[in-house]
DNA sequence: GAAATAGTGTCTCTAAGACAGTATATA
DNA sequence: TATATACTGTCTTAGAGACACTATTTC
């Protein structure tokens, strides 16, 4: 399970399953695990065959195991699902064996007339939950900032995955006194308005102490 | 992998191994999955056979997907590791495949003079760090109670878990004024000495918002 | 009475929420 | 100039740490 935030919204790769079952229907991208590798190679291997890109530069995580003894109809299939996250990603290159990859919003992958072939809406829920939850507790949310970012950026990140708008000002207080997260690069970002925000690399802190909890779930 | 508070320690479950490999060692109990049957269920499964528990009254949570393609010298296993938790338990029923099942506390488990078979030694790790933080967040320390308990005896559980003492006074405050962890039962337990205590029983509120971090290892 | 544990109250400090105000860019 | 975003500062409040103090039991 791929995300990215593009155009300030979580988005998950999805591919357009080419065989039966569920053919035709968008799913999770995965593959099997091959003999004489680990479970994170497997997922580091299918997420370069994917995607064309080296997970070695990206957040990789294990989720969970999904065990349900129905959950494919062509038998039993044990799936340990793994969270990726990068920043802004590109399209997934073509010529592999995921016919039509595509990037689709989090939200209307979750919504009620998309249906994701097996169990894969479950896993997605899981996902996102997590994904939310290590945002309150680590660094990662860097993971999805191109380098070098702002404080703006990372904030927007913040916002894209927990669905709802942080106090700007509060926000940096948090995110510039925490030791470790930001490293500045004294170099400064120009845009097409407003003054020009300082420009950040990720710092070496993985933590977040305190956390920066999600309590304030109410503006828009 | 089940721990249990006895004598205001952490201790797990350890068999003794009657096979090749590690013939004799120490090990986490386990088994092998079967057809038909979820991860969950077959965690619950070995679970009762191995303590005689009815695992459903007991906290189960899964805890991680280990894959090394050497971790068994017999040929590749994937484990899938659990995490429970339970009052202080009966020791394991005589009978079962278990040689000499046994408690022992985490701490000696870990140190550097005992080597437990396979890779349990680093799921054992995860587990301890997966508890301490499960302490943190939500309210499973008191699965680790025989009801009704008192908020020393959730107190001395954490203290247990976590490997230091925490104030009383501080301590009482968080549990008894986070809505839904304790519930009174208007009885009280007189022991050989001190005030007796007021009696509760679980709560119905799982999460622990805001945190009881674990920010103060200084103390004995 | 002493000793031990249970429970209350209070002071202080940290950090988050709310939000006013200043700074610096573009159009 | 207006507008937009970046950034600073300040007031208030929630909650944790430290710790003094009171309460109720057994010996």
């Amino acid at each position: 399970m791929i995300f990215t935030v593009r155009q300030d919204q979580l988005q998950v790769l999805l591919i357009e399953r080419g065989n039966t079952p569920y053919l035709g229907q968008s799913a999770l991208p995965g593959g099997f695990v091959r003999d004489g590798e680990t479970l994170d190679e497997a997922a580091l291997r299918e997420l370069s065959e994917e995607t064309g890109l080296d997970g070695r530069t990206l957040h990789l995580e294990q989720l969970h195991a999904y065990s349900d003894p129905d959950r494919d109809p062509r038998g039993r299939v044990i799936t340990v699902a793994y969270l990726a996250l990068g920043p802004d990603l590109p399209l997934p290159v073509a010529g592999t064996d995921a016919t039509a990859a595509r990037w689709e919003p989090v939200s209307s992958a979750l919504s009620d007339d998309t249906s994701l072939a097996f169990d894969h809406t479950a896993i997605l829920r899981d996902g996102l939950e997590r994904a939310r939850s290590q945002l309150e507790h680590t660094t990662v949310a860097a993971a999805f900032c191109p380098e070098p970012f702002t404080v703006g950026d990372l904030r927007r990140i913040y916002e894209a995955v927990w669905g709802f708008n942080l106090d700007p000002s509060n926000f940096r207080r948090k995110v510039t006194r925490t030791e470790g997260f930001l490293e500045p690069t004294g170099e400064r970002r120009f845009s097409e308005t407003g003054r020009p925000a300082a420009l950040y690399h990720r710092g070496v802190a993985s933590l977040l102490i305190p956390p920066l909890l999600r309590s304030g779930e109410v503006s828009s």
